[in-house]
RNA sequence: CGGUGAUUAGCGCAGCUUGGUAGCGCACUUGGUUUGGGUCCAAGGGGUCGCAAGUUCGAAUCUUGCAUCACCGACCA
């Protein structure tokens, strides 16, 4: 390719709208432009990209033996209907009407598709297993799309549904499925960790997330520091402290603490650490339509945060987790939300088990402006239950036994569950088996978000003068930038020789024959990243030689002109 | 959906307080100059100042409403 001929589009500037710095580089470099709040129009540059993780996404696909299919993006809403999900989904489900007024919505995913699919193309267990996939265009109209690709509104996806007699059928392709996985990251050239997920509402203890680590990342994974377990904070189990509650020394005293309300104001007033108070949060817990929802009081240690995947899972919660409102908490606890405690509480209180473990701790004395000091379990508070309701923090003992555990950034580039039954009963996906019985099927489903792939690799290959693209995944594999080339004849002619023969090799190179001083081209070609830069000048060609520049060790080098060819063919 | 801020040329911004014919840098076009790291000089083209209503002789500027965009939060297979 010239870049005469091509659109190169490139930016000098910062586009103000560009927060993360894979969205500034995508802009600058050209490889995306905004059309609307998380839109986008993929540039040639971008698009070179994207079909080349597709790619090597859909050939791990095929070599795992999933097949590929191609589903419409827009979908008739009784199919939704069927599934329960018209109801479930909300709002970031588009719904749209056709001509006719009948109902339509841009599909977010495709599982009512597929398993409609399979109820009619599959009649005996004989055809099982099978698994299908495509890469398409998803639609999920997000409240809030930022970070560019990362979280856009449409955005490619790879998704891939398997369907099963057994559980241990599901199993086997879900466990081939998450090496497929691992080889697609790693051929991808990314740091990335398979993590332990949560599993939603499905249930059971598959679920894999894979995430490319990187600051900017949107979720916390949890790492043991001597063992092999990874998972997501929200999955992340925290473990009861070891050991026996050390003996109550104080008597329950109430104090009057006026104008005290947040976590950090109590232990300041009394001159102690968050850990010796215990907050507590009230919710709503589960109850009929025009029933008064029952208030839940959850405590937790002053210094750790709710999680509310853990709580949502506690029996007779509302899901999903809802805070009462000030009007339900001063109902519940005659008090303001400041000072709300455990004890003398006629609701049902839930209690953490790092909570469990305190003495002589501080809480709220459920009367506004005064807290209790010296509460202990057993002798004050005697009613609640004990579960794991917090998020785990940086130095808790790993739930595997092994280690504690650190916490790191990580962008959800893929994620693989097994999804049960749940959408083959409701869309009537069933087959005969080998008794001749008709049976439901169960599934299994892997996503790979495929433009966010682009983005994640940027946030973790770049440097300050732009990307800095795994092999792999580059627009193009070398360029050659020509000093003066419409001066010099014998610049020309050794640069347009190298283009012809690279180009004869089958490799993808670029050639920028702008009528721009070098430095412009230098920038240019750090911005876009690409790996390799052939530089044919002047000062060189008396020896037959030109000079070799890695983007990403920084290594130059002097060639002679006839090695360039094998030279670049071998990298 | 709550909070915050923004909206003036393709991009980045000034002008608004104190109303009076719309500016700067980059990019673009032309000519010259320069040529191994975003040269320099000159001349150009490009904007009904987000939309609507109001105040006023006169509105980018003041008032009101709306829209869009971004950030923080909540939410998120």
């Amino acid at each position: 390719m010239r870049t005469s001929q091509y659109l190169l589009s490139t930016l000098k500037e910062t586009p103000a709208s560009a927060e993360v710095i894979s969205h500034q580089f995508m802009l600058r470099a050209g490889l995306i432009r905004g059309v609307a709040s998380g839109l986008y129009t993929w540039l040639p540059t971008g698009v070179k990209v994207l079909k080349k993780v597709e790619n090597i996404v859909r050939e791990e696909m095929n070599r795992a033996g999933s097949i590929e299919t191609l589903m419409p993006m827009v979908q008739p809403a009784d199919l939704w209907e069927e599934s329960g999900r018209w109801e479930d989904y909300g709002p970031e489900l588009l719904r749209i009407k056709d001509r006719h007024q009948r109902p339509f919505v841009l599909g977010p995913t495709h599982e009512e598709v597929i398993t409609k699919l399979v109820s009619f193309e599959l009649n005996s267990y004989k055809q099982l297993p099978l698994n299908l996939y495509q890469i398409q265009t998803k639609f999920r109209d997000e409240i809030r799309p930022r970070f560019g690709v990362m979280r856009g509104r449409e955005f490619l996806m790879k998704d891939a549904y398997s369907f099963h007699l057994s559980q241990d059928c599901l199993e086997k392709t879900y466990q081939n499925m998450h090496k497929a996985y691992c080889r697609i990251f790693d051929r991808l050239g990314l740091d990335y960790r398979p993590v332990l997920a949560d599993t939603g509402s499905i249930g059971g203890d598959a679920s894999h997330e894979f995430h490319v680590l990187a600051e900017s990342g949107e979720d916390d994974i949890a790492f043991s520091d001597s063992s092999e377990y990874a998972a997501n904070i929200e999955k992340a189990e925290a473990l009861a402290p070891q050991g026996e509650r050390p003996s109550a020394t104080q008597e329950l005293t109430k104090v009057a603490t006026p104008d005290v309300h947040s976590i950090d104001e109590v232990s300041a007033f009394f001159k102690t650490s968050n850990d010796k108070v215990a907050k507590t949060l009230l919710v709503l817990g589960e109850c009929e339509e025009g029933e008064t929802a029952p208030i839940i009081a959850l405590v937790l240690r002053g210094d750790h945060e709710l999680n509310e995947i853990k709580a949502e899972k506690i029996a007779g919660v509302a899901m999903p987790l809802t805070m009462a409102t000030d009007e339900q908490i001063s109902a519940a606890a005659h008090c303001d939300a400041g000072s709300i405690g455990p004890i003398n509480l006629d609701i049902r209180v839930v209690v953490d088990r790092s909570v469990e473990y305190l003495n002589d701790f501080i809480c709220g004395a459920n009367e506004t402006g005064y807290h209790f000091t010296g509460a202990n379990f057993g002798r004050d508070i005697n009613n609640y239950e004990v579960a794991d309701i917090r998020n785990i923090v940086a130095g808790d003992p790993s739930p595997c036994g092994k280690g504690k555990l650190t916490i790191k950034r990580g962008i959800e580039v893929g994620h693989i569950f097994q999804l049960g039954d749940k959408y083959a009963k409701a869309m009537g996906a069933a087959v005969l088996n080998d008794s001749g019985k008709n049976q439901t099927l169960t599934m299994g489903c892997y996503g790979i978000g495929v433009s966010r792939i682009v983005a994640a690799a940027i946030e973790q290959n770049h440097d300050q003068h732009g990307i800095i693209w795994p092999e792999a995944i580059a627009p193009f594999k070398v360029v050659i930038i020509p000093m003066n080339m419409h001066k010099s004849a014998r610049v020309k002619e050794t640069a347009e020789k190298l283009y012809a023969e690279l180009t004869a090799a089958g490799v993808e190179v670029l050639i920028d024959d702008r009528k721009e001083r070098p430095g412009v081209m230098f920038k240019d070609m750090e911005l876009i990243g690409i790996p390799h830069s052939i530089i044919v000048g002047e000062r060189n060609l008396d020896n037959e030689e030109v000079e070799y520049k890695n983007r990403r060790s920084g290594e130059k080098s002097t060639l002679k002109i006839a090695d360039v060819n094998n030279f670049i063919t071998e990298k």
